[in-house]
DNA sequence: CTGAAAGCGCTTACAG
DNA sequence: CTGAAAGCGCTTACAG
């Protein structure tokens, strides 16, 4: 310790802390900390006491678009209020989410983000909510971006049923009327919303989507491709195929692509999420615009600041259809 | 405490741990650390000597693919040896980074692997190496990849040189003689050693690569987008555009389609990592490709194994030259 | 196998 | 402003 080094004791801790130390016995702390490329324990740190700087982010996946977009939004706001942050990816495993949020917890992290769909397993919850409110209980900070019927915290939602269902609209506007649908697990409430805006709106138009055009895979691009590929197989009978996910949606062009088929010209295509590279596809994806970046603001803003009304906060965040090139008109 | 709560002491510990105790006491233990949803605090065990399960990774920015796929592969083997990982991203602030390895370093993580290319400057190369060694000396372990002439650890090198010069080959072989470069900033070794290979493997072959026709722009696609830019406002006499990621190369896709220009009618466009996304692009990219989720899964291995040798360790990983459809033949 | 005790490295009231 | 002391919550030799 710098102590040795010096001969004060723990006005070191005071000197390093930037409390009110004569500013020689200052000084030679400071110097003799430098010398020693001393860094204080973190641990003992905590342990005595001092709050920590660094937040805690879970997401399902980092390697994907959208929520390396939303843990953008996150770090800028981290950033202006000079906390640092540390994400993790569960890979949609339960059982790792919880072992992160454990993590976190026994660390003390300040606060702790979960950002993505949650699943719909009564074990989990249950799990899951054993973790958080020990930790509420002793003043950590907990916020959520979609999800969570049963975890009481403050959240930030895309309003991901609305968004399909506007999606619905615009495409039957454009003349649409047979679907298809790329759909993720549905153990993730944003599948759960997501397919049940699309269907029920187009159920609201008199148009039913056939159970067997809805097609189950992994929410990657690779799920997308083997979809897409699997609807093929059977023989597609739509005009326009709405995926779940842009990075689905990606896929989907590949899978098309591979089968010499063009969009829109053969098949439409439409995603959702407006991930900053489906403006750079050709064509570029027709989709539901949320406000990514934004939406990890708001939740890092929602962790920073007070709660002081009595129930958990909920922003809402709206998805807006953005019709670009990969949807086709079609005569009615 | 659990300890409270039954009769027994710090027994309670090794009933936790999984040390041999009588069945009987375990289950009381076990029984009342579920009850009270208990969570061993982890600073207080990092104190008294426990180690951590928790590997720190620093990269440039986690919203970036070529990061992002890194970063999956560490933790494919991360998961693999039963690890968590915590990922940072320090938008390239030579000072975050070192605040990042600070804070990890201070936490006692059991490893801290940098991801991304070096900072040629010799201010923060003393402040990191004062951070690192004594995190090395603690028992700390430590591996990168890319970077740091000057960080004496165990290192994952991507071919710079050696691939870009390869495309310079490809490219000369495809007949093209007039070449611009969209490249990064100058202060990261990454930037220098693909720049420095390029230029030389065609000055071997005869041909100069004009410092005017060489526009430098952040490591980003918004960065290719206005280098592209910035070209072609100076009267773009290149019939082929390297850039020096194949994040620029997107940037510059969209400039030249904004122009109404295209790839690779009126200009072949080539990249540099294969980063996945590109295979997806309209026309698919020509590209360096690296094994990203190998170069991820590497280091990981790295700072797993045991250095045995009395040097630090070098692990290169060549990349390949894969030639698609945006770069054209030209008639010589 | 199981207690009682010391110690991990800090911070923070408490006196001075 | 600055010491001396207690305590944060665990783990781990050390006896028993």
């Amino acid at each position: 310790m710098a102590r040795a080094a010096d001969v004060s004791l723990a006005t070191a801790s005071r000197a390093l802390n930037g409390m009110r130390v004569t500013p020689q016995l200052r000084d030679r702390v400071l110097a003799a900390a430098a010398q020693l490329a001393y860094t204080p324990n973190a641990h003992a740190r905590a342990l005595a006491g001092a709050s920590h700087r660094t937040v805690g982010v879970i997401c399902h996946d980092v390697t994907d678009p959208y929520f390396a977009a939303i843990a953008g939004g996150v770090m800028r706001i981290a950033g202006a209020n000079d906390l640092l942050v540390m994400l993790a990816s569960t890979f949609r495993d339960p059982e790792r989410e919880i072992a992160y949020v454990s993590m976190l917890r026994a660390e003390r992290a300040p606060a702790i983000l979960l950002i993505g769909s949650g699943f719909e397993d009564a074990r989990w919850e249950r799990a899951m909510e054993a973790e958080l409110k020990p930790y509420l209980d002793g003043g950590g900070r907990v916020a959520v971006v979609s999800r969570h019927r049963s975890l009481k915290v403050d959240s930030v939602l895309p309003e991901n049923r609305a968004g399909a269902a506007a999606m619905a609209r615009a495409l039957l506007e454009l003349g649409h009327r047979r679907f298809a649908v790329l759909s993720g697990p549905h153990a993730l409430t944003t599948v759960i919303d997501r397919l049940g805006g699309f269907r029920d709106e187009l159920a609201a138009a008199g148009v039913t989507l056939d159970p067997a055009h809805v097609v189950e895979g992994p929410f990657t691009r690779d799920g997308g491709y083997q979809a897409m590929t699997e609807l093929l197989d059977r023989g597609l009978d739509a005009t326009c195929v709405f995926a779940l996910t842009d990075v689905m949606a990606i896929g989907a062009y590949a899978a098309l692509r591979d089968r010499g088929l063009s969009v829109p010209g053969d098949v439409s295509v439409a995603g959702f999420d407006d991930i900053p590279i489906v403006r750079d596809l050709t064509p570029p994806l027709t989709t539901v615009a949320l406000p990514l970046r934004e939406l990890g603001e708001k939740v890092m803003e929602l962790a920073l600041t007070e709660n002081t009304t009595r129930r958990r906060r909920i922003v809402r965040m709206t998805g807006e259809v953005v019709v670009r090139a990969s949807t086709a008109k079609v005569g009615v």
